[in-house]
DNA sequence: ATATTGATGAGAATGTTTCTCAACTAGATG
DNA sequence: CATCTAGTTGAGAAACATTCTCATCAATAT
């Protein structure tokens, strides 16, 4: 059975599969997304990525990623933390994801997959693959293109 | 074939159907709306309840409304505006929508269906019974709940 | 009528995100 | 290596949506 489509840019009416997470990544990869989306492997950047990028698929806010980055040692400001998340969306190396509540979150796997918001604890999950899902995106209104899709299922601990 | 499951309270793994748009809104319809859900009909409310219910399906921004009552000689302020789309959410005469960027959306339609999020215009549309789409609620993980799920389609003028 | 409880509104406060712009730095060039 | 240039950073201000505060007001029950 086919999985839920998210961010998905194939076409409407078909049915998208999960990818497989992406398994580790080194300095030097880092260093090469950076440059492939042709923005400079700056300090900054390249310690963001290293965190983002460096230990499986993971669910960041801006402020959290701040913290983590403080935490490790990085000196940079918040803004930068900002400018960042949101220059690697535009590269295509995170995906934006709108959960309810004021803040944006930000994705290391930017394939088609559901997710679960955990509202009691704010945290975001990616749907597994043995929680099976499907949607079949609509075909677009006329005149218009589809640019992806989000799928959030609201949950609560019992 | 089924449609979209938004918002919806079944269980998991079922598949749901779209409910038809609600048919117009009498004033005494506004009035027992607000009784039903213990909200005192007053002056404000009642106004906001007759532009939101009295035409249709409708998605608005708290500050949209506000506009829209202050055009129409309803005299609110911006905070009641806030509190009543809330109010009007937890009693589930509206519901909420999480769509990219700050802001919150609601949707007079409280059952399930998808949304079309056009991002070059700000607008957000109803997906259509004719452009199908599915959705497969997942299982919750263990010991979680299903509260609901969103399906934001995002897309653009071509 | 009057009391009681809930609702309203102006403005302050909060929280997130973006903006500004001077100082800085990576990479290119001579 | 020194210099140039364009892209990047950071501190703080600004913008923005939303919530809070609390004195005043209004709806309902008595």
């Amino acid at each position: 059975m086919a999985i839920a489509a998210s961010g998905v840019q194939t076409g409407p009416g078909t049915v998208a599969t999960v990818r497989p997470p992406d398994a580790g990544c080194s300095f030097r990869n880092v260093r090469d997304r950076l440059q492939s989306a042709g923005l400079r492997p700056t300090r900054q950047r390249m310690a963001l990525g290293w965190l983002l990028f460096g230990k499986g698929d993971r669910h960041v806010t801006a402020e959290a990623l701040y913290e983590e980055a403080r935490g490790a040692k990085t000196a940079l400001s918040l803004a930068t933390v900002y400018n960042t998340l949101r220059q690697f969306s535009e590269a295509h190396l995170l995906r934006e994801i709108a959960v309810y509540g004021s803040r944006i979150w930000y994705d290391t796997n930017t394939g088609p997959h559901c997710h679960f918001y955990v509202e009691d604890r704010d945290e975001l999950l990616d749907v597994p693959d043995d929680m099976l899902a499907v949607l079949k995106l609509p075909v677009a209104p006329a005149g218009m293109e589809i640019l992806g899709a989000d799928v959030i299922v609201r949950v609560k601990s019992a």
